[in-house]
This record gives C-alpha cells, structure tokens and sequence, in this order.
DNA sequence: TCAATCCGTATC
DNA sequence: ATACGGATTGAC
C-alpha cells in the first residue's frame, strides 16, 4: 500500500471484483480505496478467506496485468524494509522501476542472432584476450583459490567469495568469467557496479562471453522506457543476468545463481532515498534467501568485507605472493618529509621531488601519467599537531572538532569538550585544523611538463581510455581512465585531503582510491611506478607499498571493533528538528545496552542522535526503531525524522 | 435540544 | 494522510 506513513506498512485484504479475477494475481500493481482516497498498492497473494473481521471492500482498478514484483523481490524488499527500519513501500519503489505502458505492450527485442542454450556457456579462457585493457593474462588461475570458486558455480554451489583483484586486473573479465560460469550452470546472476563506465565494461566483456542477448544492463540512467524494458527482460525470464548500477540490485532474476559486486567500498552502492539500503548488503541478503553465491571483489577490501571472512561467512580469494610481486608496481612514498609534513598547503602546491622525476622518466619512456587528484569540497576536521591522526573524542570516539579558532575542540557525536586533548598515539597534546587544500590544476601540471598533452578526467567529462603514449592525465578518484598497456607512472596527489578528512572511513577510503589507481600502473617490472605524496609510516601507505589490502582491512576492523563502530556495531541515525528527534526517542523503546550518543547539529539546523548498539541487537533495534516512527505516525506527527542503518556519514 | 467542533482511532 | 464516531461545547 503507497501510504507514507510508518504504522500503516502491513497488509490489507481486498475483494477482487470478478472481471479482474483473471488478471489480479500476486506481483501486479493495483489502485484500491484506502481511507477515502485511491491509492496504489501491490497484491502480494490471493487467498479463499480473509482474517479480517470488518467488512471487506473491492480493489478498484488492475493497474497492469503484468505480475512485476515477484515472491522472492517482495520477499526480499520485505527483509530490506525490516532490516533499515523502513516502509515495504519504499523499498518496493526502489525495487520495481515506474510503469511504463507503451514499453509493456511491445514484444522485447533481444537483439538476438539466434537461440544460445546454457551448456554452450564459454569455459573461461586461460590466456587474456583484451584489446587494450590491461590483464595479468591468466584469468582466475592466477588465484590459488579462484578455479575452485568457478567450479563451485558452474555446480550451482553456494560459495561465497571475497576477491582481492591483482593490480592490472582485467576485473570486469573475471567478472564475466563468473558470471558465464554460473550460466553454464543453469543459474542467473546479477552485477551491481558502482558506475556507467563500470557497467559499460562488464557488458562488453559478457557480450563477448555469453553472446548478444544473454544479459541485460539495468541503471537508472537509461531513463524511464528503457529501464522499464530491460526490467521487464528479467521479470519475464527472458534473461538470466543483469548487470548494471544500484539500480540492478533488485533485478528479479530468478534462481539466483550469483550475487556479485565490484569494489563495495565505494559510497555510491550506498542508496540514497529511504530507507537508505546499501547495495552490499541488499545482494547479501539475496544470497541468504536462494542458494546463491556472492562475489565481493576490489583491488581494496572493504571493513565489512573483512568481516565476512573473519566470521567465516565467506572465503578469500586472493592472489599468490608472487603473482602480487609480477604484476604490482613499484609503489614510492614522498611525504616523510618533515617540511611536507608540517605544511599541508605546501605540500599540495608543489609537486614533490620524486614525483616529477617519476613522471618525466614514465613520459622519456613513451608511456602516459596518471595523476590522481581528490575533488573538492572535504570536511575540516581536527587532528594531532605532531603524528596527524585525527583527533577522537576520548568518550565516545566521535570526530573531534574546533567551534571557532583557538577553542576548545568538541565531540561532533557527544557534544562533550576534550580539553587537555592528548592524543593515543603520540601522547601530543596540540592540534591542528586539517583544512581543504588548493587543487592542483591541470594548467599547473601542464607547466610542469611542457610539450606533453594534458588530459583530464572527472565530474564533468571521464574518460574511458586512453592510448599507449606520452601524457599527463589528471582524474579525480574513480575517473581514472584504463591506459592501454597500464600507465608507466601513477601519483598520488593531495593525499592530505583524504586522510585527514572527518571521517570513519577515511583511511579505508584513502587506501581504495590508492589501489585503484595503482592498479592501473604497469607491472615493476615493466617499469610502473606509483609515488604516493604520504608519509610512508601511515597504515594505509604501508598496505599501499606492500600491495596488501587484507593485512589493512583486518587492522581497520579491529580498530573498529576497539571504538564501537560499524561493522562491528550497528549504529542508527534518527535526524529531524530537535523536537522531532526528542518525540522519536521519547517513543523509542530502547533495547538493553543500547547506547545513545548526541545530540549533534546536523544540516539545516537539524540535530542528530546516534544509537549504538551490539550486532546480536541489530535487529531487534531495527524493530523498536520501526515501531517508534508507528507510534508517531500514528499521532499524526507534524515533522519528520529520518532512521539511517549504519549511516555511511558517521561524522 | 441540536449542531458545530474537537479528539481519538481506524484505515481492508 | 482522510474519515468517521463519540464526546464536548455553545446557542437557542
């Protein structure tokens, strides 16, 4: 029922009138009289009886007849819903995309050159077939563990799989390689990539695997016709795999062979309308309901990732020690500097020493640059004057930050004053302000190197590739175009601005960014050079030179589990006017241990509370959370409140 | 005594 | 939300 509001998210019974008895069947949209108003709904089942005791009325209209939302995506949106303290109907919005008539009428073309049957499913090859894109050249082999995982399903089993791709990867290869084996299997999968240029090149890869036809590209950025049709293609079972961006990660593939995701850290899998599911967690979910793998690969490793493994609820697939050391770059830190160090300002205006030299000889060689530097608009925050970790508030680990210049920093989470700040790990007792630094140009670069083309990759226009051959590339992270061949240098700039930022995940996020642009370098061997501009001493630095993603994801998450935070702990928001959040709480049944942290100002004068609360009560909070914003609903409530899980802003 | 209004509750 | 019912209030 499409009824915004918290207590009225269950079930009705309706009468079906019998000229639509035909076509009133579970899955279908209808319009019903719902408290004097006409209102859309789903039908989720049709029984003999019903257990209402008040008198029934009629549905008054079948919207289509076309059953859209199948039993295991309502099944699923039902879990989501209960999972994020949300409504069924949200989740369903996000679930099934918008109606769209003349769409349904058409007979869908496929595109097909003829009918493909799933035992033809290709073998996935032993040599890299990849016209440009950079490759280790022996596909799922060069993982001890990786054949093993294909086998499992091409045997429609259940394995469940942590990927930690080789720098160099051709990801979206192996990607397509797991998906033909599922097919060949007799199973479906779905893809969730975090963006077009992602998608684009899985799809040319599964083109080339499966054949025309066999999949299907979901994303919201088809527009409305289009994503209805390419829906319409799962839903109807004329595909067995999608692929595409959050979007895809409802696709109603049935027997749902694969849930797969690439890089999983990156905060666009994070939906951002209510109830805010995240994409990781929306196909983890999937799989425990089906006998479904999961895929969760990256050149990083995400916190929750880690501890997938760490509780035995996946496995890693990681490449060999030599493997890593054939294909990795030969990673340079230039930032020890002490000068570096103290200034950050400095340290963004002027390239380093190293990282010119670097770049020039990668240039003399005939070979592209990648310069990779953050976009703007990061967060002042407060770190240690001596050591530059960021400052925590000594009670509840929240971010510290300074009110005005000079006074005493305070908890964002607590509001408590640290005063007499000392830090962890240094025992320094000052701090400094970490303050958005100016943003290298393209221009400026464009200097440095005369003669040589710049090219620039991000917000407004990415690039896809670029060819074997001299330039200077400066994209923003996630911009990084493929270079044929890998490029024969990568820096790391500006790399201030992302570790000090003020937030949870900034040295994980750091790390992510790094390796997925020095996975794009050549092989050391080859020449590839990155210099990341950090000190060498800080963790995700080190992961960075040792080309170690796991050893750096356990450290995060036992750091996360010391402090109290996610993935270790489920946290909730509930953000609103100060008197809409008092009004949530004030009906909050609070589970035992429960913690609550706050208030914080939020954006727009709003304030936020935390609760914090054991995994083992994760649940239950959802429920008491869901059960609150009823209650309020229920008395009419002027103001809104807005319940995030596990909110990736914990700031 | 009747209607206008308020409040609480249910919404199939 | 909107709709309805029962209680409450106020004017004749």
């Amino acid at each position: 029922m499409d009824v915004p509001l918290a207590h009225l998210d269950r079930l009705f019974d309706y009468l079906v009138p019998a000229e639509l008895d035909d076509g009133v069947r579970p899955g279908t949209r209808v319009r019903v009289r719902f408290a004097g108003q006409l209102v859309g709904g789903w039908v989720l089942d049709r029984v003999a009886a019903s257990g209402h005791d008040g008198k029934l009325a009629f549905l008054d209209k079948l919207v289509s007849p076309e059953p859209v939302l199948t039993a295991e995506v309502a099944r699923l949106a039902r879990a989501v819903a209960d999972r994020y303290a949300g409504h069924l109907a949200d989740v369903l919005r996000l679930a099934v995309p918008p109606r769209h008539a003349r769409v349904e009428q058409q007979p869908y073309d496929l595109g097909l050159a003829g009918p493909a049957d799933d035992q033809a499913a290709p073998v996935p090859s032993a040599r890299a077939d990849r016209g440009g894109a950079p490759d280790t050249g022996h596909g799922w082999a060069a993982y001890p563990a990786g054949p093993a995982f294909l086998r499992a399903l091409t045997d429609a089993r259940a394995a469940r799989a942590v990927w930690a791709a080789l720098p160099g990867e051709n990801w979206a290869a192996r990607y397509a390689d797991a998906v033909a084996a599922t097919v060949g299997g007799g199973r479906g999968a779905v893809v969730v990539l975090p963006d077009g240029r992602d998608v684009d090149r899985l799809d040319t890869e599964l083109a080339r695997r499966l054949g025309a036809g066999r999949h299907v590209v979901l994303t919201a950025a088809l527009g409305p016709a289009k994503r209805y049709r390419a829906f319409l293609a799962a839903s109807r079972g004329l595909v067995k795999v999608v692929i595409g961006t959050r979007a895809a990660m409802f696709a109603p593939v049935a027997d749902l062979g694969l849930a797969a995701i690439w890089d999983d850290g990156d905060d666009v899998h994070a939906e951002p309308r209510a109830p805010y599911p995240h994409a990781r967690d929306v196909l983890l979910t999937r799989a425990q309901f089906g006998e479904t793998a999961v895929l969760l690969g990256g050149y990083a490793r995400s916190g929750e990732a880690q501890q997938l493994i760490e509780t035995g609820w996946a496995r890693e697939i990681v490449g060999a020690r030599t493997a890593i050391r054939r294909s990795a770059p030969l990673v340079t830190p230039a930032g020890d500097d002490a000068q570096l160090a103290r200034d950050a300002a400095a340290a963004t205006a002027r390239l380093p020493s190293l990282a010119f030299t670097t770049a020039r000889a990668a240039l003399q060689a005939g070979t592209p640059v990648l310069v990779q530097v953050p976009r703007r608009g990061y967060l002042p925050s407060v770190s240690c004057a001596q050591c530059r970790s960021p400052a925590r508030c000594p009670h509840c680990a929240g971010p510290l930050a300074l009110p005005s210049a000079g006074a005493t920093p305070a908890c964002r989470w607590c509001g408590r004053p640290a005063a007499g700040y000392a830090c962890p790990h240094c025992q320094g007792r000052r701090l400094r302000a970490a303050v958005t630094g100016a943003r290298r140009t393209a221009e400026e670069l464009g200097r440095a190197f005369p003669d040589t083309a710049v090219r620039t990759s991000g917000r407004d226009e990415v690039l896809a590739d670029v060819p074997a051959e001299p330039a200077v590339v400066v994209a923003t992270p996630g911009a990084e175009p493929v270079a044929a061949g890998g490029y024969g240098a990568v820096l790391l700039l500006d790399t201030w601005a992302l570790l000090t930022r003020a937030d949870l995940r900034s040295a994980e996020e750091a790390l992510r960014r790094w390796l997925s642009a020095a996975a794009l370098a050549r092989p050391a061997a080859d020449g590839g050079r990155v210099v990341v501009v950090a000190d060498g001493g800080l963790a995700p630095v080190q992961a960075l030179l040792r080309w170690d993603p796991g050893w750096f994801a356990g450290r995060e998450l036992a750091d996360r589990r010391e402090l109290g935070f996610p993935p270790t702990a489920r946290m909730a928001s509930v953000t609103g006017s100060a008197e809409a959040v008092a009004e949530l709480l004030a009906a909050l049944r609070l589970p035992d241990e429960a913690e609550l942290l706050g208030p914080v100002p939020a954006a727009d004068g709003q304030e936020r509370m935390l609760v914090r609360v054991r995994r083992s009560q994760a649940a239950e909070l959802a429920r008491r959370l869901r059960e609150a914003a009823g209650t309020r609903s229920a008395r009419k409530a002027a103001q809104p409140v807005r319940i995030q899980i596990d909110p990736l802003d914990l700031l």
